[in-house]
DNA sequence: TATTTTAGTTCCAAATAATGAAACTTAGTT
DNA sequence: AACTAAGTTTCATTATTTGGAACTAAAATA
């Protein structure tokens, strides 16, 4: 069974369809949606016009088809400001992408997943939510295996859990063991790279972000591509990496939330 | 009454509580939500357990508040790449952006209010979702007021009717009779401006959005200082903007959705 | 330290809302 | 015109939500 589905009662049944439609990336009819999840018809509908009278989803009455909703941006509008890390970490991640030039990301774990709350990028740095908000896999990334390694093992097995294991590369682990026994070394050493683990010939070393050298809140990367760098070369990159994942750390331990608007 | 409160069960409800909590900007403990919501104390408790359950919310045991949570970023990215125009208007902007030299918003209508979806800026433009999902009221800025005019009359009616009229400075409509003469000469100028009346000192000239130059979808603006531009001087953006909208407008009608993430 | 106050959490019978099979309506085919 | 598929509504049954009140934990005060 993929879903430990925690009871949350109604709420957590319209939430559900409300990431069915988010999941699926373009307008959605009705019947699709119906032959995908396991609701009854007559309940599917009902979820679909709460969440539109809602503002949670759009609809538009020409293709008869649903999509995620604009109030949807409003309230990531203020998640972002106030859940990420992202504020805080802003003026190190400028300074750490103008001194070595090189793409920066800055992520956090979702639900086993990493989400990148914040980017820099040589060539085209104004990418907004496009590039916010996006998810990847946390077994096969460098910011993911930098956070999993330094977590708690509960809290680790259930970040796993959370995943789909789809070998992405030739290079992407195929066994937890072989994951496991990475992200031993990766607490050793404070540093994880990504190996064209998820796309061939993106490479990236990261690093946690922890409180209290304790704690992690999130990850760090720098990442380029196999054309520009080996992975041998990317550790030219650790000194300021590690040093920028300690500022923002000590930054998010003092934030004191913005008071206004 | 503020509220026309349609009844959409226990997930419109729990929807207030989510926007509640967003509203505030910075975490709220249980008691102070308990004081504005109308909910009793054990429905109020669990709608949060829910929703924090969920992802919607995030909870922090140290100072017992809540905040929204993450999930609503990675919903929010889908939403902003679906829903809004800000995908297809991309390179219209950069390219109005560019030949201007100054500020550009894009920005679509939500619950009466103007979300701004999109933004380019001279000085900084890699401010992500800090500046994508903002809200403002429509009554009082360029972009709002070229949307209004050219909305139906309920429509409006009802978008009007979502607003709490505030006196953001002394050149703000302080009455509706004003207001709809603007707009009716907005309409048949085809270009709305923004007299500093939402902040002192910002100015915009702003155009609306048309499909088969009926249907208004969105609005785009130039936004300036004072100290930089008089509001005559806007006018020489006027081509640019127009036909920026018109560009905008054609790829709309014409835009077919992602098909892959 | 004892006591009071305040904040947060749990209980449970009554009230209400969700459920879903089936009937119905509408739009699109053949 | 007859047929088919898609979307919408109905309604008796069932399950969930509701919220007053009781309870517990933590903080403030004596």
């Amino acid at each position: 069974m993929n879903k430990p589905v925690v009871n949350d009662g109604t709420v957590g049944k319209a939430l559900e369809v409300l990431d069915l439609v988010a999941s699926l990336g373009r307008p959605v009819r009705f019947t699709e949606l119906l032959s995908l999840a396991k609701f009854p018809k007559a309940s599917l509908y009902r979820f679909l016009q709460t969440l539109t009278n809602q503002g949670m989803l759009s609809y538009d009455p020409k293709t008869q088809s649903y999509a995620p909703g604009l109030r949807l941006v409003r309230l990531a509008h203020s998640a972002w400001r106030q859940s990420s890390l992202a504020p805080v970490a802003r003026p190190y991640l400028d300074a750490l992408a103008e001194k070595t030039g090189e793409a920066v990301h800055l992520a956090q774990l979702d639900h086993g997943h990493v989400l990148f709350v914040d980017k820099r990028k040589g060539t085209d740095n104004f990418d907004t939510l496009a590039q916010a908000g996006k998810v990847a896999p946390s077994y096969c990334t460098g910011v993911g295996k930098a956070i999993l390694a330094f977590m708690s093992e509960p809290a680790r097995n259930l970040a796993l859990q959370q995943q789909a294991f789809l070998k992405y590369t030739p290079a992407t682990h195929d066994n937890t063991d072989a994951l496991a026994k990475e992200l031993n070394e990766v607490r050793a050493d404070g540093v994880a790279y990504d190996r064209e683990e998820h796309e061939v010939g993106i490479i990236s070393i990261a690093a946690p972000i922890l409180t209290d050298g304790e704690t992690v809140i999130g990850a760090l990367s720098i990442a380029t591509s196999t054309s520009r760098h080996t992975l041998d070369a990317l550790d030219v990159f650790r000194p300021a990496l590690l040093e920028t994942a300690t500022q923002i750390a000590n930054a998010a331990s003092t934030w004191q939330f913005p008071t206004q608007n």
